[in-house]
DNA sequence: CTGAAAGCGCTAACAT
DNA sequence: ATGTTAGCGCTTTCAG
């Protein structure tokens, strides 16, 4: 920068005008800067401007870490073939489906990040210790202005801490009475809304539901949204099996070949995801059951494969975009003015009726 | 930090080394700053750590903008209904399926950059004017310790410039004669050794090739391959008729239906990418054609949705997460040692012989 | 093994 | 509109 303020002929004050307020400097030496800038091929140093100006101008985002820490090779890829050839008969599926739900948010929040002017970083909470996931995370919130945080990534306790550095704004997950922003999707109104219609434009009076994992805040909400559609309709849901999926495809396909096997599918089985509604399409397609005629299945997530599954699912979309561009907005506000009270905000879900609940559409 | 080292009655510089080389200071020592770490919440500042000692800890990726930066609206999500419930008939799709490919080369750099005790940011190159790119792209590069650039997100002069602050490697793409490094895919190969495959263990003769967009370097080098089989088997690639599908699901679908329509199907369509091969299986299942008995359909990419497809795709696998992952083994080799001389990679490729040509598998 | 001191490259008052 | 100057919070010689 002193190189570029002599070879402009100016004060390093000014140069720095020039790249971060230019209104301020007269065209003619903003030319002049501009151009050493040019010729001198200078890149200003994020890490002095983020020293003097006490802002860094970068975001973070942490996600819960979904590989299992792969193969740790150090690969040395000199040695190997250029072309392997190889069958590759069908297997199940081993990528939990899960982070398609994650890359959206993703998304979402380097799309607003960029409108805001802000950088992102993202980390992935790979399992390990506690302490080293606590320094990973303290190491991160040094980095960055604001911190956002995918649910079950992280201790609350931990967040609580980094909290009082940096605005953290929690997103998905369960609502607690924390002291930073959270951010959540509306579960149980939209589980309860596709149920309701379920009820009420298909007369179904004996939906099966497909849970996720017993630790799942969101798959709480949603079961207590179908809950309450049938409680609101005169059905006592707690008299209605329910079966145990994981958020599995694989499992669910095996729960729903269960049921075949022993003839006791329901007008409806309402899943607590898509990726599992996939997996119970999976197992009715070869069985001849046909979709929704004998039986309707649901999703809820709104994933791209479910627009495209034949038939075409029936779920509840998820603004995955339009939480991560939340997550963003929240941070910047605080940043922008550190002591707001901590809000939480809930975003709208939207009922996507398709074939396997109507049957073929327009 | 001054905080830290009056608490623990030690000065800064034992807190530096605490945090940075524990091993320069005695255990007691170290236990005691700990404590006073923990107990004043302290979190080092990425600025002044980065300022100090001349690197930042963080890499950076640039990933080419696929969002056609879409609906700006800053959303006042207070005033919108909770659920909505709405029919969603069958529409084209919209999204390019290729970032599902940057994707995996995001998951790959995350996770060698964590090994590596990197963090990572990530930048996506929003259109906009060329200086703006430039902007940005300079901005990115003031904040990490090395770049790494997937192909035509950037232009080269750009990177060169940013080239000679800070190691950049460039993804994908052309290779082309820089001061960078620079890491590819096999794809000449892969495609051609899928072509042999067709034409010697399927007696092939007269494969059509469907092309992606003009500019793509990779599907050159993919078309490449694939006349290279052909000629090598002497038949004149020339002679047959190549189509235009522009790496999208939907025009290849449509090219595939012109061509059920004229009732000029080859014994085998070679696709430039998954998407278009899946495209054109959409066209072929409606009109009732057998694959692979009655043509053989292959893609390129390997990607997720290809495994899963009715008939399963054969199709060639990129090593995106490898590829992800070797950026940042070039960068952290790069940043270790600056003036090393350029290298250039090429990952190798699996041909992976599936349904689509092979038939019902094991 | 620990402390003292000199910056790292910028921004933000404050002057002019 | 531009220059001067005092740090920002850390790492890193260099002594001890």
């Amino acid at each position: 920068m002193y190189d570029v303020a002599a070879h402009a002929g100016v004060s390093i004050a000014t140069v720095s005008r020039v790249l971060t307020r230019p209104d301020d400097v007269r065209a003619s030496t903003q030319e002049r800067v501009l151009q050493a800038v040019r010729e001198l091929r200078y890149v200003p140093s994020g890490s002095a401007r983020g020293l003097a100006a006490r802002r860094t101008g970068v975001l973070g985002l942490f996600l819960p870490g979904v590989d299992a820490v792969e193969d740790l090779s150090d690969a040395e890829v000199g040695e190997q073939r250029p072309v392997e050839v190889r069958r590759d008969p069908a297997k199940p599926d081993q990528r939990p489906g899960a982070n398609l739900y994650f890359e959206e948010v993703l998304r979402g929040c380097e799309l607003e990040a960029w409108r805001q002017g802000f950088s992102l970083m993202i980390c992935v909470g790979r399992g390990r210790s506690p302490e080293s996931l606590e320094i990973t995370l303290s190491d991160l919130a040094g980095k960055v202005d604001g911190l956002a945080v995918i649910a079950q990534s992280a201790p609350h306790d931990v967040l609580r801490r980094i909290g009082d550095s940096i605005p953290v704004v929690y997103l998905a997950g369960q609502r607690r009475d924390d002291d930073f922003d959270h951010i959540t999707v509306r579960n149980r109104e939209g589980m309860r809304a596709l149920t309701e219609h379920l009820i009420d434009d298909h007369g179904v009076r004996d939906p099966m539901y497909l849970t996720g994992p017993f630790d799942s805040p969101d798959d709480a909400e949603r079961y207590g949204g179908f809950a309450e559609a049938l409680e609101g309709r005169g059905i006592n849901p707690t008299a209605l099996p329910v079966l145990h999926g994981e958020f599995s495809r694989e499992r669910a396909r095996a729960v729903a070949e269960d049921l075949i096997a022993g003839g006791r599918l329901p007008r409806a089985l309402v899943c607590a995801n898509d990726q599992m509604a996939l997996g119970v399409l999976d197992a009715l397609r070869p069985a001849g059951i046909r979709v929704p005629e004998d039986i309707i299945v649901t999703g809820f997530d709104g994933i791209d494969e479910g627009a495209r599954s034949t038939p075409r699912l029936t779920t509840v979309m998820q603004p995955m975009l339009e939480l991560g561009r939340a997550a963003v907005r929240a941070m910047v506000a605080r940043v922008t003015d550190p002591d707001l009270e901590p809000v939480s905000t809930e975003l709208p879900v939207t009922v996507l009726l398709r074939e396997s609940c109507e049957g073929p559409l327009g």
